[in-house]
DNA sequence: GATGAATGAGGGTTCATTCAT
DNA sequence: AATGAATGAACCCTCATTCAT
């Protein structure tokens, strides 16, 4: 009776225009018209796939970014593993586009308690992070485990502190790109880490207060 | 004459209301209103001292965080220095409660183009990270200068990953609390940089393509 | 399929409600959701057909007068056809009930420079006066071709001299009715520009310095 | 013990202020701290001598025109009088430049029923023609006095007509510049109405239906 | 299933007026 | 008498959502 619809397919379009009015627009000012116009259907329609423009928001973060699926390439020799991973996933945030200017309206309906939806948004929120830092965390882990690396830090702290400063550049750079050569600064980056990991050099500091 | 007021003070109540409610509600969904109610007077009132919500989110935002003034303590010993004015930095983010959340709706206005304040924007923005970025390469540079600290980088290259990775962690914190021990993590992070920072180590790395 | 409406009936329906609503409140006083209201629908639907007060106004003052459009019962006998078409005229503006409140708005809102859509405005205004001075310009023609009329002066300006005493005597009803008795004013007006108009009489006098 | 100050004075420079700024702006738009502002005083000061917007606006318009004083310059020869006195009524209007602008906003504000001082108002208006009215009427009753001029209509009716012009002209050249050379139109209509007015032409028309 | 016309709650902002000084 | 800080009612317009077709 019905026509014959990939309701799949339809819905991933609605989000990829989702994404282009969200990230263009901010969630705030972004128009649920704009969306539908964006992917080429009928405002109502909109509402058949998503239950409201929260729901959609939510979805749309959900495939945001796409992580390196393959570890092999970081696993071999620590040293070289470790500089390609944090590459790879500062790559892996550039190339979501889009993902950033989205991602701070995330933070922003998140930060926020009211919402029933919290603990969803929570729980995808942790998703943005988690996958790179157990990542970097696991080829830290190899390093530590061939004694490359110091064991003085938990492989799961140093990988935090990692995504941290490239998340920390990212929006530096964001805010005033005159102060911010990405490639130099992930270099120096990738520098201290090593420095640090020295087995040598860890050793003696961190007294645990 | 009319009634005799204090218009600073006024103001800076009225900042002060803003915050509470800008914070608690985000930018798009706080209301001028809860603003005055906040600020125990009426809606016009507001509008005698900022002439509207923009104005005013901005200059909430620039009253946001209260930097450290007394430099002396950070420039005697550079290694002790380096520690201290890190731990410095982080506090002065954290006595502004509010300031996070404030801050993630001010890059969710900045990022968007059209507004013609964005210029106004970016250069307040600037500010959030500019005064402590110099304060810490003040730091490091005076390290550099009595060889205890590597020359290898120049001080403001350092004091940038540095802030970085300090936002970075309060991000991810803000995400996921269980997976940050701030206090732990600013302790490895000290470390790293300690590490990249001692004058054997830096030498041999890649001088900034 | 969304619902189906005729756009244009709806269009004229809001016009007809704005008309009602400006007529008596006045443009600056006049509520959007008044004209809503009298137009039975919601607040929101009038914005779906005029994007502003201002247009719903504009279009409004489009619609104010239907002038006669047959011409040929004037162009018989000019002395009769003059009486007639004055008469007819009138007629005109007197059928469009709530055209001069309005009309004073639209006055009101031409002749303050500041708007944008000034020469949109200015343009609809001629239209107030164009098509009446064209019709009494014709039927004058046609008298001074037939040597019925003089032909000291154009058609033109004796047609606005017959439509400036026409509006100048609607005017001095509105603010004091019983001071003007239309039809006997009409028909002296008729009795000064016949007079004026005889072909000895004309001669004499100034020809357009 | 208060400050000695003349309050008339004081009055009208309140109201010159508020003929600058309404003349402007219009009584819509105009802001009471405008007028305040252009006068040189508070804005609470402008309430000590007016109870309201309307009223100030009220006052406002008695003082719009003055008429000519000296009727004496009309009263000679009967048809250089009428000739004159058209022109002396023009440029009384023509001299207060801001008169009209006011008075659209004073008849948009009288047609609306709904105002308790509605009465006040009309009063008012009657007096912006009425001078001129009866000023224009007893040359033409002068002229019919000494046979000059046709008896056929009361003299306050041509005078109602020629007012009539004048307003109307005025109206046209406010929408429409172009079409407008007042001084041209004034002139044709001086013409008609001494055509009119003669002896012999009169006394066939107007068979009072 | 798809649509887009209809809706109305909601909020930023204006400004005449009040009144403490 | 004069002031201007304070006020809040009022209103235009937006846009997420609904639902008749």
């Amino acid at each position: 009776m019905a026509r014959i619809v990939d309701k799949d397919a339809k819905k991933r379009g609605i989000i990829e225009a989702a994404a282009v009015v969200f990230a263009r627009d901010g969630f705030a000012n972004a128009k649920m018209a704009d969306v539908a116009e964006e992917a080429g259907i009928g405002k109502g329609t909109v509402y058949e796939y998503f239950p409201s423009k929260e729901d959609l928001f939510l979805e749309l973060c959900r495939h945001l970014v796409r992580w390196p699926q393959d570890k092999s390439r970081f696993l071999g020799d620590p040293r070289e593993g470790l500089k390609t991973v944090i590459v790879a996933v500062l790559e892996s945030y550039e190339k979501a586009s889009s993902f950033f200017t989205i991602l701070i309206d995330y933070w922003s309906v998140v930060v926020r308690d009211k919402n029933a939806k919290r603990d969803l948004f929570l729980a995808q929120g942790e998703g943005f992070y988690d996958y790179p830092r157990r990542l970097v965390a696991e080829v830290v882990r190899t390093g530590q485990a061939r004694k490359v690396f110091s064991r003085a830090f938990t492989a799961e702290k140093i990988a935090q502190i990692i995504i941290a400063a490239i998340e920390g550049l990212r929006i530096q750079r964001m805010l005033d790109p005159r102060h911010v050569d990405m490639d130099a600064d992930i270099k120096l980056l990738t520098h201290f880490v090593m420095a640090g990991l020295k087995p040598g050099n860890a050793a003696r500091r961190t007294p645990a207060r």
